[in-house]
DNA sequence: GCCAACGTTGGC
DNA sequence: GCCAACGTTGGC
């Protein structure tokens, strides 16, 4: 069991359209950094804790808790050639970006990234490293502990 | 395999 | 819109 900070652009796709979708869940889609997609690859197993956070927004920071749904796939945007994830290079024979499904957990208060500066134990969260930019982050069982008994 | 140039992320 | 940080690309 590991635990995941996953951010994602609420213009993209936000905590809300993740309580509209079918069966709450969605396919990862759109990770193009080689880190991200091989936690997702790699390291992720089927109800791994996600905290869903809000990036590039007015508010930035923790929106909800979901959990990994799914073992990873083909990332289906590399093969197509209007979408803005479509890469090139991919092949279906050997596909590049592999994603996972995400289903939500709950919808929580917000946690906002300036609140999450203020607590000493989340000091060390990959995320919150100066000049970190992943879009996917290990997150400690500490961290997540402190983090959801915070969003009770 | 080095590394400069370029592109992207994401907070502010 | 700015810019720091860092990943990727491509010439050599």
């Amino acid at each position: 069991m590991n635990y995941w900070l996953m951010k994602s652009e609420p213009d993209e796709f936000s905590i809300d359209d993740l309580v509209a979708a079918p069966k709450q869940s969605t396919p990862w889609f759109g990770v193009r950094n080689y880190m991200a997609r091989n936690y997702m690859r790699d390291s992720m197993t089927v109800g791994d804790g996600v905290l869903f956070y809000h990036s590039s927004c007015e508010v930035p920071g923790i929106y909800g808790l979901a959990e990994v749904a799914s073992t990873s796939y083909p990332d289906d945007t590399q093969f197509q050639k209007k979408s803005p994830y479509y890469d090139p290079k991919a092949k279906k024979e050997e596909p590049r970006w592999m994603l996972v499904d995400v289903k939500l957990a709950r919808k929580t208060r917000p946690m906002p990234l300036e609140e999450m500066r203020g607590y000493p134990q989340l000091a060390e969260m990959v995320t919150l490293r100066k000049g970190n930019r992943l879009s996917i982050t290990p997150v400690t069982a500490a961290e997540w502990k402190f983090i959801t008994a915070k969003l009770k």
